[in-house]
DNA sequence: TTTTAATTTTGAAATCATTACAATTTTAAA
DNA sequence: TTTAAAATTGTAATGATTTCAAAATTAAAA
């Protein structure tokens, strides 16, 4: 099966009417691990969809957050970034270069939580702040 | 000591000269769980200070989170909150009523992430989503 | 105490990501 | 086809945060 073909059904997985628009919004944050912004998939989608506006790329990402296809990250940035992947995993922001990382998670359950009895889990969110090697080197060598 | 020496106290140690709407803005951080955004913040100040604009209150946030005195969270909101506790915790939010609760961690470590070697941690957020005990039992009530 | 410089506070205007909304276009069913 | 529903578009509005320059306050020097 083609990799449309799997965007589609992935839509379709989740009662969403596979559009255009919407498979290459879906089909763009499978296929990057930068987690873009708004922005950032609206300018890479206009090269091949001259008519695109910004309110379809929000449409499509809204509608995806909500029907759990994607996930919201918000790290200490004033626009939310989106997830494409499946896999739970973690972030961390290096606050020198300012790129985003996955973390791979050690295990299924490694985040131990206190008060959790009686309350329904549907998401989590763990992202660590800090300097990136590239960026530690760069300092110790000055 | 009195609680307001306290609070000079932390400032001065932060680097940061404690004058009085710094003294009141992490006064009210510290006396509340609730991690209010600026405006609560601003209105709850504005009764002692009439002459307040909101400016000051986003001028002495900012520099505190700089300074490492307090804490931006972010969950899936248009607005920053703000977190004056010092001890490592967790947060949930609930998406039925919006509270936003504080999560105690079991251990010092409880969070298991690979990729880590030789990168600097400096910060580390750790946020639930989901339902809480009060929301559950409406639902089921019904 | 006065003078002066530095810091803090203020208020208005600007910014900018996101949303609302109504008009237009596309899709799909009858 | 015809028609209704859904998707897309563009413009304008929203609202939290920031910018910036002026005014007020504080602190240090004389």
């Amino acid at each position: 099966m083609d990799n449309t073909q799997m965007i589609k059904d992935e839509l379709i997985k989740h009662n969403i009417k596979p559009s255009l628009i919407r498979i290459k919004v879906l089909e763009y944050l499978k296929s990057t691990k930068e987690h873009p912004n708004a922005e950032k998939i609206f300018k890479k989608l206009s090269k091949d969809i001259p008519t695109l506006s910004i309110t379809s790329i929000y449409n499509a990402l809204k509608l995806f957050v909500g029907k759990g296809v994607i996930k919201e990250i918000m790290i200490q940035e004033e626009e939310i970034r989106y997830d494409g992947a499946n896999e739970r995993h973690a972030h961390f922001k290096c606050i020198k270069c300012n790129k985003l990382y996955d973390l791979k998670l050690k295990c299924r359950s490694c985040l131990e939580v206190t008060d959790l009895n009686k309350v329904k889990i549907l998401d989590e969110h763990i992202y660590l702040v800090g300097i990136c090697k590239k960026c530690i080197k760069k300092e110790t060598d000055l």
